[in-house]
DNA sequence: GCAAAAGTGTTGTCCTTACACCCATGC
DNA sequence: GCATGGGTGTAAGGACAACACTTTTGC
């Protein structure tokens, strides 16, 4: 928006200087925080750090920075992605702005939050001051600000969109066993789902490539590792018609 | 967040005064845009304001104001609403933050898209400067800033909610007919349905009351006459389970 | 040979879709 | 009586859920 509420009335002129409009506009601070997702050990996992403020000695932040001047959003958060992870083609997604006043300690801070997924056997952590590391979702709490509230709000957003697209992929090693991928999905929905019923479901959406290898080193019969059709999912995105509340 | 990347050596003592740190953060002015909507003549309108801007002279753009200090972006956002529309209790929903470095004319603004959903009939537009009015969103173009885009995507987003959740209700008279409930959904998606299969979903749904009440001065049979149970929906939320692509 | 997981088909149910006729009202 | 939209049912097809046994490997 551009226009002060308060500075209408009926017949006022039209503003030729913008700049100086802005400037007149009070500021405030801005952060990204970034969900990072993983997947080990068949849980569900985000990157976390120890909060180093005094306050909150010993619980656990989300990682993020402020946003720099001229930064776009999406920018700011790739670049905490990529300073921690190392990782390039990312996937990343804004979820929504948190804008307590009371939510920073040091005074008003708003912050975008932002959810990402990656897989954790393809990065190294790039820093491991603060105790970076993962932390199953399911045993979070205690996180500094209001980061708990922001982690809820992102896992809620994945287990939504994990359900409309094919987002699981990304936090998949290239080649993954079906039983990888109903791990997967297990482990974020939280349910446990039919193995007959689920290998159907993808057979048919046709996004899996069969690429004639097989697990290695299992203690058991070893199962067919598949790659993610990226293109065929590009060419024939969703649909949205039919009522279903 | 709250960690400068940069700041961060091996062993760094933990910071005790947040407020300073704070102050050393740079800040951005911040705004929020609503995109209103609102329902007449089978068609889905957005409320709109001719831009003060002499740049966009002639220009529509969106309603917004400055987030105030110790504001909650969803307060601004709904003081904006009312400001303008006079309306309490409106739906009111985040759709997300826009940040291109160039969007304002003026220099850096970041903004936080609202959707908004409200019936035209129960309210009178505040102020009637600028030309503020009911556009149909069919046939908007050439809009100040980026809000042509924060419409669309607003936009969407509605498609796409009012499939999950039964919204359209904020958009309709408080008693109305399955024809006219019909009409929403048929503006909203883009796309014609099934007069019989229609009702019979919303039927099936049980979250129509029946008022024992018919549609007066129309020029044909007339039709009966509904209120949403909002109770009902309240109580029997959707359920996340299922993949669906 | 035993443990552990891979792989595979069928059936019933439910939901969605497609489709046509009579009814009530205003004019 | 005619135009306009209101109101209703059925049948076919597709998607989903439930369910058990055989196979392959490591040990």
């Amino acid at each position: 928006m551009k226009k002060n509420i308060q500075q209408e009335k009926p017949h006022e002129h039209l503003i030729k200087d913008a700049k100086k409009l802005v400037l007149a506009y009070p500021k405030v601070p801005l952060t990204v925080d970034c969900a990072i997702f993983g997947f080990e050990e068949s849980q569900l996992k985000v990157l976390v750090i120890k909060s180093d403020l005094e306050m909150y000695d010993g619980h656990y932040s989300l990682l993020g920075d402020i946003v720099q001047d001229n930064e776009e959003l999406d920018e700011a958060a790739y670049r905490v992605l990529k300073a921690r992870t190392g990782m390039n083609d990312v996937f990343l997604d804004q979820v929504r702005a948190f804008s307590h006043p009371a939510r920073h300690p040091g005074g008003r801070v708003i912050t975008v939050a932002y959810c990402s997924l990656l897989n954790i056997n393809h990065h190294q952590l790039k820093i491991h001051d603060n105790e970076l590391n993962w932390h199953s979702v399911s045993t979070l709490k205690d996180m500094a600000f209001d980061h708990k509230e922001i982690v809820d709000e992102c896992y809620s957003w994945l287990q939504k969109r994990i359900q409309e697209h094919p987002l699981g992929f990304n936090l998949l090693p290239e080649k993954f066993s079906l039983r990888e991928l109903q791990n997967l999905y297990e482990a974020i929905l939280g349910v446990s789902l039919d193995r007959r019923n689920f290998r159907k479901k993808f057979a048919s959406m046709d996004l899996l490539i069969d690429i004639n290898e097989m697990e290695q080193d299992v203690p058991h019969r070893p199962g067919k590792l598949y790659k993610f059709n990226f293109e065929k999912y590009e060419t024939s995105k969703r649909k949205w018609i039919g009522i279903d509340f």
